[in-house]
DNA sequence: GGCCTGCATTTGGTATACCGTTTTCCAAAA
DNA sequence: TTTTGGAAAACGGTATACCAAATGCAGGCC
């Protein structure tokens, strides 16, 4: 256990219930998700609703307009692009800086992996495979790449979600093809060199741009 | 003209002077930044100073205890590490990316550096650096690394303004070696590749690095 | 019919007040 | 001298209240 400070600030759980509508779909793409409406909801005052709104503006789920109303997040396929690029420069990296140290939190990525193994839902498995990729970024050792790439997390987690709800994806299909390749790269970090593994990650954040023509 | 709300809030103007403080070292590292007495001090209630405390945290100038307590921050050997792979992780691509668009911006580095030659002080030399790099990101296209690297700008800043108040940096000496450097890039984006941009901003973040041995 | 105008309503920005928790500090005991 | 106990002060979290600005709608004007 870690960061549970014994009782969640009605600021962190109003992030987190409406952290879940946008994700779930609940709240739909351009919403205005307006203070006093969403405090009287979630019955709080709006203080906490206004930290909830800066934070999750910070995680890249809701967005300000010039006047200062806080709107569900849309995206487009470039933003798919920019997600992608920017993947592309931080998760390599990250994989190389914890090469040395993963030896020992292999444990976490096994046990990730075993778990991936029996979901039993898209929504799942995509959690699950964030989560993987998490791990690698914090036995990078370093905190701000860490923090750079939980400001993407968020948004990755809605266009996922998004992509799912569209399309029907297979829960098999997908579930096998995430779980055989992180399996690789779980034996990658058991054996090979700290390039090697950046390599990898690299191809692995390439072939997942494959995803991008699924854009609607 | 362009991201002026005709009079910003009052957190916005609160944000900006406690940032001043913090970056000039008239708040010291580690100094509890309590929300009552910054509030009565800059003659606004606590809400906007709450919100100018969770602003300067994104940025990097702020921490907060696990009780919710604000410091100004402290910044070891190892922070400078950290935005050092950051750097070369982030601008050489921003310069791969920008190098297409750049023939047209290339006006506001040119203008840049010619008003860094007229630097009179390291600060000023500092800030200017800083400026060309964004306007390099700026020219990215890519709404989220600018993001990324502007909640290391702060930081970053931060760093340099320590050393300089530590170390007596030569104004001249600063400004002669920054501008040439700087000099260098603009030809780069006129005349070169993509991939030669990239290649010779790597090249700079590899340069910059020989400051951290003034760590003190 | 379309466009502008003005008012009622909504919304965000901020001040103030209250409460529970954390810090701080001093005094008494080991 | 150091440690410990506890009370007072300080601090952060939140609710409520007020105000100015923005929004949206309806009616009038061209």
């Amino acid at each position: 256990m870690q960061a549970s400070p014994l009782s969640a600030s009605r600021s962190d759980s109003a992030a987190s219930r409406l952290r879940a509508d946008i994700l779930s779909g609940a709240a739909e793409s351009g919403t205005l998700l307006a203070e006093s409406a969403v405090a009287q909801r979630l019955g709080v005052s709006r203080v906490p609703v206004r930290e909830a709104l800066f934070t999750l503006e910070r995680e890249g789920l809701v967005e300000f307009s010039a006047t200062g109303r806080a709107f569900v997040k849309e995206l487009t396929p470039q933003d798919f692009e920019e997600l992608f690029v920017l993947r592309l420069a931080l998760e390599p990296l990250a994989s190389r800086l914890a090469a040395p140290n993963l030896k020992e939190s292999t444990a976490r990525l096994e046990k990730n992996l075993a778990v991936t193994r029996c979901a039993k839902s898209v929504q799942e498995v995509t959690r699950l495979d964030l989560e993987f990729h998490q791990i690698i970024l914090e036995a990078s050792s370093n905190g701000r790449l860490l923090r750079l790439w939980q400001s993407l997390r968020s948004e990755l987690e809605l266009w996922l979600g998004r992509l799912h709800r569209s399309h029907q994806l297979q829960t098999r299909e997908t579930l096998v093809e995430t779980s055989e390749a992180h399996e690789i790269i779980v034996d990658c970090f058991k054996s090979q060199t700290p390039a090697a593994c950046e390599r990898l990650m690299r191809e692995h954040i390439l072939g997942w741009r494959e995803w991008l023509p699924l854009c609607s």
